[in-house]
DNA sequence: CTGACCTTGTTACAATTCGTAAGGATTGAG
DNA sequence: CTCAATCCTTACGAATTGTAACAAGGTCAG
């Protein structure tokens, strides 16, 4: 998938710049508009997966417009504005409005609720649902390891599980007690073979040598951690 | 479809019964736990639409809940806590929350900010009575499917149950309790192999592979997943 | 260095859960 | 009433997962 693309309307110079700094920095292509009628004549040419709106406009009402974005065009649409008032947020909320956000606001949360709608709003190509490290594919989608030539091996809901945890945490000590915790809620102690059995059979999955696994490292009376270089695709 | 579904987990009684009592009389059923293990038992049997949860859990730690939630069980998550900070909020909903809502809260705002979310979640009564998926096209009203090839495949009125709930549902587990209930009625404890025989006869319409099926994938002990690319129109 | 003691790996087995074919009950149209 | 379609129940094989048992390897006091 290519970058999303954010629209920015604000009449502010200041708050435009600001967000569009933080947007592309953060991977996203930005388009930005100072006037509600620039914006409704650039919609003709580019469909922008998230518009951020201010509301306090001066060319037109702030509201209406949100509204017949959202609702009318399905438009993901996030508020942004100076009005604090519970009531304000509500309104914006029901006409259509995604999310709703006050200044001032940090940049940082902005791109996060961004990524929070995007996330949603395409699961389709959202799927960072599969992953590449060191010669293999792990595909979550249909729950399957893949090596470089090709060769299929399907894995379980638990192995997924384990799986996953390590993908989302490349290289870095995974504690038994988190291990626990993530897997299988709670459960008590002699349990807890049950996790070394669904090691070992995801490392005999990944054809790790037994006496000198190269992924899945053990780290005696700690956890594991998972050795491999990541990517999520 | 009836009513959406809200499950509440937050320690304090009040804050609870304030939800709970805001939720009901804007027209959703509650649910509420006081303690994540009960939350997650709760899980087995029931799939709310929205799940309302407290960062501050006496037994389990919220973040590692809520990245369970979202990201493996496809659960919409809204976070409700006491912890205000920029740099909370943005982990909280980069771990895969949808929101991100600081206390003390209005629970009107709160109400807003759930259908916000549900609006985006099924666009679906509102449209039409066919979906669209993955080379495929479902029409309920002449019960039949339809392949990119316009070859027909009539399903009947059981399969359409099961396929409704599928295409409402995208890319989210759905627990067999769950089935049952807007299937059947409750009733049928264990020997109730209904619901098998409806999926595997939905599934050979659909032409799947037994050995790997891509749409309907099955989560042992759990439930079952339709992985696809859903538009109604 | 050695031997008790702990932690982890692996295999075998059993319990649970799931898939689906076959047969019978129910329903509705003609 | 007859016939066909639908759908539930039954039955049995297959898949998944946890547990037990044992082997292998690490740790540490002495």
């Amino acid at each position: 998938m290519t970058q999303p693309l954010v629209s920015i309307l604000d009449d502010e110079p200041a708050i435009r710049a600001m967000l569009a700094d933080a947007l592309q920095e953060a991977g996203f292509r930005t388009l930005t508009f100072a006037r509600a009628t620039e914006f409704e004549a650039a919609l003709k040419t580019a469909t922008p997966d998230v518009c951020l709106v201010d509301l306090s406009l001066p060319d037109r009402d702030g509201l209406t417009l949100v509204h017949r974005l959202a609702l009318e065009q399905g438009a993901t649409v996030i508020i942004i504005s100076g009005r604090a008032q519970v009531q304000d947020r509500v309104t914006g909320l029901e006409l259509g409005a995604d999310d709703y956000i006050i200044k001032p606001f940090d940049p940082s949360e902005v791109v996060a609720r961004i990524r929070a709608r995007l996330r949603r709003d395409r699961p389709v190509t959202q799927t960072g649902n599969s992953a590449r490290f060191n010669g293999w594919t792990a595909d979550f989608d249909s729950y399957t390891l893949i090596d470089d030539d090709g060769r299929q091996t399907p894995f379980s809901h638990a192995e997924g599980e384990v799986l996953r945890l390590f993908l989302e945490r490349p290289k870095r000590l995974i504690s038994r007690a988190v291990m626990q915790e993530t897997l299988g809620g709670a459960a008590g102690e002699s349990f807890d073979r049950a996790m070394d059995v669904r090691i070992s059979r995801l490392r005999q999955k990944l054809r790790e040598d037994p006496k000198n696994p190269r992924l899945i490292k053990t780290i005696y009376g700690a956890g594991y951690i998972f050795l491999g270089d990541v990517g999520w695709t």
